[in-house]
DNA sequence: GCCAACGTTGGC
DNA sequence: GCCAACGTTGGC
């Protein structure tokens, strides 16, 4: 089993936005990056756990766990000429950009922000808190998962 | 294949 | 709202 992290915008689609879905699950669709699209499309498997990261906000941080449901499949939403993050260069036939399916698991007891673990010694090698990382979906190794679950 | 210009991410 | 960091694009 692999662990995650996934970012989102919490006024875009927050943790509280998956737990009122119909069956607390939904698609991740609009990455638009070509290493988070080869995670999400050759690397993520169901039973995988990933953080919910709130990203650009008060308190960027982890928010809750969350699961993968369904294995890489087509954005289809690249497809669609009226979608946000539509790509014509992506052809259905010969598809440029993967999502998964994702289902709530919990809230975190409380956020653990970004700020808090940048002030842990033991997180410096996470991709997260590296300076000028911006990939939204990232791997995170269990020794580092279980440190942050137990801060909760 | 280089690299300048541009767009986006996301913390602050 | 600012801006550093980084990815992508496209001219050459």
């Amino acid at each position: 089993m692999n662990y995650w992290l996934m970012k989102s915008e919490p006024d875009v689609f927050g943790l509280e936005h998956l737990k009122n879905r119909p069956k607390q699950t939904e698609h991740w669709d609009g990455v638009r990056n070509y290493q988070a699209r080869n995670m999400l499309r050759d690397q993520m498997k169901l039973g995988d756990q990933a953080f919910f990261y709130h990203s650009n906000c008060d308190e960027p941080g982890i928010v809750g766990i969350i699961e993968v449901v369904r294995e890489g499949y087509p954005d289809f939403t690249a497809f669609d000429p009226e979608a946000k993050y539509h790509d014509p260069k992506s052809d259905p036939d010969n598809p440029r950009w993967y999502m998964v399916d994702v289902k709530y698991v919990r809230d975190l007891a409380r956020n653990i922000t970004l700020k808090e673990l940048k002030e842990m010694p033991e997180l410096e090698d996470m991709p997260l808190v590296r300076k000028g990382n911006r990939l939204s979906i990232m791997p995170v190794d269990k020794e580092h998962w279980d440190l942050i679950v137990g801060l909760e």
